[in-house]
DNA sequence: TTGGACAAGGTTGTATACAATCCTGTCGCC
DNA sequence: GGCGACAGGATTGTATACAACCTTGTCCAA
C-alpha cells in the first residue's frame, strides 16, 4: 500500500527503502561505500539479504555496483544530471496536467501536508528532510494522475535528483521550492490543467537553474578529476 | 558496450539478458513459471546467480516475483498496457524529434539494418524475431537522441510492450510496423524534427489501435477471470 | 631513492546447506 | 458423497562456507 510496488514485501525491500531514504535525505553522501558486512550487522541480516537490497538500489541508479569492489552511493555526472532533468521535463508537466484534471479534495489535502512538512523541516534546519518532502510532493502528483508506470519513473528521477542536488546545488540559489509548490497546488485545486503544466515546466527549469552544471562536482567523482589531471 | 548499463558484466546479467530476449521474442509466454533450480541447471550456475537475474528482470517488470511462490513471466493487465503506451507517448515523440536533429548517416544505416532484419524475419515467419527488431528500432532512436536516461526508460517500455502484444494483439490488425518505421527513418534522415515527432506519435497510436484492450487477455491472468466469476 | 614483485588481509562472488512456506494428495469425519 | 484437516513433497528464503579478486603494505633489487 505504501510503496505501490506490485508484489510482496520482504526484508530486502525494507532495507532498500531505509537506504533510499537515507540517500534521499542526504544522510548518505555520494561516493560513500556501502559494505555488505557492515550493513548486514546494522540491520541484523545476512549478506544475502543486503545484496538483494543493493541490487535493487543499483537498478534505481541510487548506488553504483562495481564488480569485486562493492557498492557506493551514486555520483551522477553533469551529463547524467542534465539527462535526468530532461527526462523530468518530458514526463512531469503533462503528468501535472492530468493530475489537475483528476485531483480530489483529499488529494489536495495530501499535497498541502507535504508542503507543510517541508516548511516545518526547513524551519527546523533539516534541509534533507525538507528535500524529501519536496520529492514526495512531486511523486504525489504523479500518483494523482493515476499513471503508476509514469509515477514510478518520476519517483526514480526524483530520487536521482536528490543526489544531483547534493553534488551540484549552488548555495547562493534559493531553492525555495515551497513557493512553486504552493502555486502548483492552487492550479491543481482549480483543475487548471494548462496552468499546472506550465507551472511544472517552469518549476523544473528553475530547479536546473539552481544547479551549477558547469563546474566540477562539489564532491568529486575521482581523485584524478579533483586534483586536475 | 552492448548493453550501455553502467557497471561491469556478471553472469547474472548474462542470464537476465538471455531471459529478456526469450521474453521479447515470445519464446516465453506470459505466465510461464521460471523455476530457480531449473534455470540454474540450464545455465550451469547456482540458484544464487539465478536469483540475481530474476530480481533484475522483476525490477524491469518483465517477470513477477511472488514471495514463496517463485518467478513468473509477467502478465500486464489492460490497465498496465494502457499506462505503458501512455508513457511511451510522453517520451518517444519528443525523443524522435531530438534524434532527427542529431542523426548521422551511420545512425541512419543502423536503423535501416533493423528494418531489413525485421523484414527478413517476418518473411521467414519468425514473428518474434521481427518484433524484437522492431523494438530495437525504437531503442536505437532513443540512443541517437543521446539521452541515456530516457533511452533506458524507453527500452523498458518497449520490452513490456512485447508482453502486452503477446497478450492483447488482435490478429486481424496488420501490425506492419516496417511501413511506419520506414517513414520515420526518412524523416530522421531529412533532419525533419517536426515530422519525426508527428510520425512517432501516430505510430504509437496505431500500435495501441492494433491491440484489443477491451476484452479479456488471450492468456488470462487467473482462472477465476477466465471462467467468468 | 625508486621501481616493481610479492604476500597478507579484507571484501566480494558463488555454491551449498538448512529452515520456512506453499502446494497437493490423502485420510478421516460429518 | 462432501468437506475439512493433515502430512509428504517440492520450492523458495536465508544463512553460512569457501573461492576468487582487489587492495595495500613490505621487501628487494636496480
Amino acid at each position: 500500500m505504501e510503496n505501490g510496488h506490485a508484489t510482496t514485501h520482504g526484508p530486502a525491500e525494507e532495507i532498500a527503502g531505509r537506504l533510499a531514504l537515507a540517500i534521499h535525505e542526504h544522510r548518505l553522501a555520494p561516493g560513500t561505500k556501502l559494505s555488505e558486512d557492515e550493513l548486514g550487522a546494522i540491520y541484523g541480516v545476512s549478506r544475502t539479504v543486503v545484496r538483494a537490497a543493493l541490487q535493487r538500489l543499483s537498478h534505481e541508479r541510487l548506488i553504483t555496483l562495481r564488480r569485486n569492489r562493492g557498492a557506493f552511493v551514486a555520483q551522477p555526472t553533469i551529463r547524467e544530471a542534465r539527462e535526468v532533468f530532461e527526462a523530468r521535463a518530458l514526463l512531469e508537466p503533462r503528468t501535472a496536467r492530468s493530475a489537475a484534471e483528476r485531483a480530489t479534495p483529499a488529494d489536495i489535502a495530501r499535497l498541502q501536508a507535504h508542503i507543510d512538512e517541508e516548511h516545518r523541516a526547513m524551519s527546523a534546519g533539516h534541509a534533507g528532510l525538507a528535500l524529501r518532502q519536496s520529492g514526495l510532493f512531486h511523486q504525489e502528483i504523479a500518483r494523482i494522475a493515476d499513471q503508476a508506470t509514469v509515477a514510478e519513473f518520476i519517483g526514480q528521477l526524483v530520487a536521482r535528483s536528490s543526489l544531483i542536488i547534493a553534488l551540484y546545488w549552488q548555495r547562493r540559489a534559493a531553492l525555495c521550492e515551497s513557493h512553486a509548490h504552493h502555486a502548483l497546488l492552487t492550479a491543481l485545486a482549480d483543475h487548471d490543467g494548462d496552468r499546472a503544466e506550465e507551472l511544472m515546466k517552469g518549476h523544473l527549469l528553475d530547479l536546473v537553474s539552481s544547479l551549477d552544471l558547469r563546474s566540477l562536482p562539489s564532491a568529486p567523482r575521482s581523485l584524478r578529476e579533483a586534483l586536475g589531471a
